[in-house]
DNA sequence: GTGTGATATCTTTTT
DNA sequence: GATATCACAC
């Protein structure tokens, strides 16, 4: 019976033999936590617990699907009956299925981050607010926090502590915007993410029998990455584990890299009060990396002051050091991570899929992408820039929504003029005051010309009953007609295709293909099969035969990750991701590059050790990744927004334990002469713009401000003197983490020997000899004694100070 | 109402 | 460098 239990070691076969109780299994890095709990799904199987009582809840559909592959080869097709898949698109299948209740219909919207950012940038304009002071994106953050944390807009605004927050961040708005936020969602029949676990949490709160009948359902409940959950998650996933106690989960306190979004280690820590007949399993040896590896992985995360002690160990081999690269530049970088992937290929045999590049931001990826295409190693970016975030798919994909849901305000006013119809901002204003006034949908103004009102001329309304009728037209089918022929025609009446037809240029014909693919993709759609769930019993079965309607693939999309889709024809491709992406993968050979202060750790998380915990624990991420051979690169010139900035290497590559290292001495300190050489070689000004003084310091500067200023001033010859301005505040906290840049120093003919000196920082001296033709002086000062300098650099003034 | 250029701001990380 | 917003001419 559960010989396949056999496969695994005592710790991870006693977890995967548990059945029934609460159960907590802290998985190491590279423990087998994936094969633990494939197993023990399968080893619940194999007990004639029914697939449809199983419920395993992962943060991503790649992990779902890994999952459920994972179990289909040990057991078979009965896998793909367990409810599988991400806490995001489990709950929005519930939430179709019983949110009516809550006065969402069965169609609601799935609003992305794009739209949620839009409304409330439309909010922030209609209140009279300032956008500085209330940046969508900020905005949108705090909203999210709140509903993570099942706080309501009226809670919000009740809240001392949170309006004190807000009021102390000059954004006493935010609650207002809030309220308003969430009243337009729900008019446009649309949730956010975040709605998906707050609605999710209010049905199971409010209403006990759909409590019951989900808690009947789920007698098995399995979650992954436990240390990830936030406050709803965690919540939700109580409350449906209430009535059985059948909980397992599974997760790693060092590998919590998503505090940002709301996670809450607590909840790992917190398992032990909420369940405690919990058994609890440690998985601590490392199956996938060199010791070496390990070890220095060990050693990065012994920096944390909050963890649960593990001791993770490996039986593998020594294996090669890791490997610390400087490059100048960090297109030198890429080009260097390409040469070596190429070297390594030619004399180990590699695929290029035992290759990965990982960074902490998405936009690194360039460097590296332009490097490997010069080389010819095909490869394939996960995340970033996703296909379904294009412009024309988005156009396309908004008359798909408003067919499915006209209330879908974004999708409307997206394409309301979208080839343009003539329909212009005047208008649109006028419709959203009326919508409104009203309490309605702008679809409902749009759709009503009874509701249009004075303001609106015969010439308008006409152009909004046209549209209006092509939208109703389009909406009827929906429901009848099958997917792909559905999408079809909704994009040929959009219009879209012969305003390219018309445009007739190279771009046009690109954004012709890319709808053509979105169109594939719901071919596709079409042709997988279907799971229905038996709303009685829940049982999910698979039929092929049935028509897929549109606002299925809708439903579908809205949740769905480029690392979804793209399953490319050719698997053997380089893989570059940012390294939370990277979570739950390995390789054999890993490349972290960028690891740079301020881009790794980021600059906007070394103020508290909460912050820089978290990044820590990203770092450990990203080296437990690699099975055999781990590199790591910093560069000291990073191409950022247009412009060369110095860099500084990461002070957790410091953190790692020396031993582990094949040349730490590459983290010895560059001398700021070399330094300010490096600079003037990658900010050559490319032209001279005579008069137009602005833009030559464009061409030649820094991007922090005060080192800006500093560094063109003493590059124009500008006096000393306007260099010391007092620093801001804002100055400071860069200048701690920012190499000072080479100030005006003061020509080399006014020194000799014996000359009085004043030094910003060593205070007074007398030069004790010149070198060099002036370039470097030796001054013995009153305080510190006798320092060698450089004059180029050194803060000299000549005499006493004033 | 539409379309064009200038310009300000920009960067974490993701479902 | 890339994108979102803004000012101005048509």
């Amino acid at each position: 019976m559960s010989n396949i239990l056999s496969d695994l070691n005592p710790e991870q076969s006693q977890a995967a033999a548990h059945i029934d109780g609460p159960l907590m299994i802290i998985a190491g890095a590279g423990s087998g936590k994936t094969r633990t709990l494939t197993y023990r799904i399968a080893n619940l199987l194999q007990h004639r617990v029914d697939p449809f009582n199983i419920l395993a809840l992962t943060f991503t559909n790649k992990a779902a699907r890994e999952m459920k592959d994972r179990i289909s080869n040990l057991i078979g097709t009965e896998a793909k009956s367990v409810w599988m898949g991400t806490f995001h698109s489990i709950f929005a299948r519930v939430l179709r299925v019983d949110g009516e209740v809550l006065g969402y219909p069965k169609d609601f919207t799935i609003y992305d981050t794009d739209d949620c950012k839009s409304l409330i940038r439309a909010i922030v304009k209609e209140q009279n607010l300032d956008p500085k002071t209330y940046p969508a994106s900020q905005v949108l953050s705090r909203i999210s926090n709140a509903k993570s944390s099942l706080m309501s807009p009226e809670e919000y605004l009740q809240n001392v502590e949170i309006r004190a927050q807000d009021a102390a961040a000059k954004k006493p708005m935010i609650g207002e915007i809030y309220k308003i936020y969430n009243e337009r969602l729900k008019r446009s029949s649309a949730m956010d993410f975040d709605d998906l676990l707050f609605n999710m949490n209010l049905l199971l709160r409010d209403f006990p029998d759909i409590l019951a009948k989900y808690q009947r359902r789920f007698k098995y409940i399995l979650v992954d990455e436990y240390q990830d959950t936030n406050y709803a998650q965690y919540l939700i996933v109580k409350k449906l584990a209430a009535a059985h106690q059948n909980i397992c989960v599974v997760g790693d306190d060092a590998q919590s890299i998503y505090a940002f979004r709301g996670a809450n280690i607590q909840n790992i820590l917190n398992f032990k009060s909420d369940y405690p007949t919990f058994q609890t399993f440690k998985l601590e040896q490392n199956y996938r990396s060199t010791k070496t590896i390990v070890g220095g992985a060990n050693s990065i995360i012994s920096k944390n002051r909050d963890q649960i002690r593990k001791e993770i160990w490996t039986e593998n081999i020594e294996g090669e050091k890791i490997h610390l690269s400087k490059c100048d530049t960090d297109k030198a970088e890429g080009l260097s991570v390409a040469q070596k992937i190429f070297e390594i290929k030619m004399n180990e045999h590699l695929q290029n899929s035992d290759f990965a590049v990982l960074y902490r931001t998405n936009n690194q990826s360039r460097s590296i992408e332009d490097a490997l295409r010069q080389l010819n190693i095909p490869y394939r970016i996960y995340g970033g820039q996703s296909f379904y975030q294009r412009k024309e798919i988005k156009d396309v994909l908004a008359y798909f929504r408003l067919a499915v849901n006209p209330n879908d305000q974004e999708a409307l006013l997206r394409v309301i003029n979208y080839p343009a119809r003539g329909i212009g901002q005047t208008t649109i204003e006028r419709l959203r005051v009326l919508a409104d006034q009203h309490q309605v949908s702008l679809w409902d103004i749009v759709s009503t010309p009874t509701l249009q009102g004075d303001e609106i001329n015969s010439g308008t309304r006409t152009k909004l009953d046209a549209f209006a009728v092509k939208i109703k037209s389009l909406n009827v089918g929906i429901k009848t007609t099958e997917a792909f022929e559905m999408a079809t025609q909704i994009w040929l009446a959009s219009g879209i295709k012969s305003a390219f037809d018309e445009e007739d240029t190279l771009e046009a014909e690109m954004r012709l293909r890319n709808v053509d693919e979105l169109l594939n993709a719901v071919k596709d759609f079409t042709l997988t099969e279907q799971q229905v769930v038996n709303e009685e019993t829940g049982e999910i079965s698979l039929v092929n035969n049935e028509f897929r309607m549109l606002d299925e693939f809708m439903s579908d999309i809205a949740l769905i990750t480029d690392a979804d889709i793209n399953q490319d024809d050719d698997k053997n491709k380089v893989s570059l991701m940012t390294i939370h992406a990277a979570k739950g993968l390995e390789f054999a050979c890993v490349f972290v590059v960028g690891m740079e202060e301020n881009l790794f750790p980021s600059s906007m998380s070394v103020n508290t050790r909460t912050e820089l915990e978290e990044e820590r624990r990203l770092f450990y991420v990203a080296v437990t990744r690699a099975e055999k051979k781990l590199f790591l690169s910093f560069a000291e010139n990073r191409f950022i927004w247009g412009q060369y900035t110095f860099c500084e290497p990461s002070r957790f590559l410091e953190e790692i334990d020396p031993m582990y290292l094949d040349n730490p001495e590459v983290l010895e300190k560059t001398s700021m002469f070399e330094r300010f050489e490096s600079y003037k070689t990658y900010n050559k000004p490319k032209q001279f713009l005579g008069s137009n003084l602005r833009k030559v310091e464009a061409s030649t500067s820094l991007p922090s401000t005060p080192l800006r200023e500093r560094l063109s001033r003493s590059l124009s010859g500008v006096e000393m003197t306007d260099l010391q301005k007092p620093k801001s505040l804002m100055s400071m906290a860069e200048a701690k983490y920012t190499p000072t840049p080479p100030s005006a120093g003061i020509s080399s003919e006014n020194l000799r020997e014996n000359q009085k000196v004043h030094h910003e920082k060593f205070g007074s001296g007398i030069i004790k000899s010149v070198e060099q033709n002036g370039e470097k002086i030796v001054v013995l000062f009153d305080t510190v004694g006798e320092k060698t300098l450089l004059t180029k650099f050194a803060k000299l003034q000549i005499g006493l100070p004033d």
